[in-house]
DNA sequence: TGATTCTTGACAAAGTCGGTCATAAATGAT
DNA sequence: ATCATTTATGACCGACTTTGTCAAGAATCA
């Protein structure tokens, strides 16, 4: 069980904008500097998640891209539900498996999805840019 | 983020030992008929998971399978771990990105890993035997 | 008009996944 | 000994996904 270079890379670019979150727009190259991400594959990224609505994008000189929600307001489940789609760990179609082994075993894919779904939808990004305020002190303080 | 068949098929495969525990070998074509895997695919599993410890396999006629632990000092995370590798969201020699952005991220991986290994670890395959015995009563008494 | 920036879609190399197959080796029964 | 049974092992394959790259177009600002 792993989580996609898609993922990751989305998450840094929606937490380097939530970081400059009323600031205006950030242009795509920016981000991709920042956090190393190669930017044509970004751009793929931040177009999806514009479309689910969490991201505004403007084009021409000074243009970019902005939090549409504030950073408070998304979680990082709604954000990897956007990249990965929702955690869903039997896929689609697939059944659990015949008869009673197949329920049983279903029932613990549901504890499993619970359990992820309850951390990734407990934090915001306000919250990702406390922690991450607060390893810049501790590094600044040299604490 | 989903579950692959590979470890689907095989807690299905080590249910149905842990369900003829105690009485003797279980051969790969039963498991594969009753579960319903191609039992060509069934025996690559069936192999690892000897090549791990926890089943025991002998050749020839009225030969098979059967766990080497009871089912209640067996969990639902140690056959994952053999089968699809331990709980890593980020792949082994992934950076979970540059700077601070990379580390806010890495402990949400962190967390989350922590809620699935709860989960899986605490779930042992006598708990599964349980509740299955207790779904085949609900489907005899109709209730 | 021209420079800048996002938009979109096509494309592709590499890896993973689910599965098949053939061959070999061990074991029990006769 | 021989034979039927059953696992052991490794090679192989097609389909799909992942991680990109690239080019052409559209919007916007100066």
């Amino acid at each position: 069980m792993h989580i996609s270079a898609r993922g990751n890379y989305g998450l840094r670019a929606i937490l380097d904008l939530a970081l400059n979150y009323g600031r205006g727009y950030v242009q795509s190259a920016e981000i991709a500097a920042r956090q190393n991400i190669p930017e044509s594959y970004l751009v793929q990224l931040l177009n999806l998640l514009r479309k689910a609505g969490l991201v505004q994008s403007v084009r021409g000189p000074r243009g970019g891209h902005a939090l549409l929600k504030r950073p408070g307001e998304l979680t990082v489940g709604e954000v990897l539900a956007v990249l990965e789609g929702p955690v869903n760990l039997l896929g689609e179609g697939e059944e659990g498996g015949s008869g009673e082994e197949g329920d049983v075993l279903r029932e613990v894919w549901e504890e499993v999805e619970a359990a992820i779904g309850g951390v990734l939808s407990s934090i915001t990004f306000a919250d990702l840019c406390r922690r991450h305020q607060v390893r810049r002190k501790r590094i600044v303080f040299r604490i």
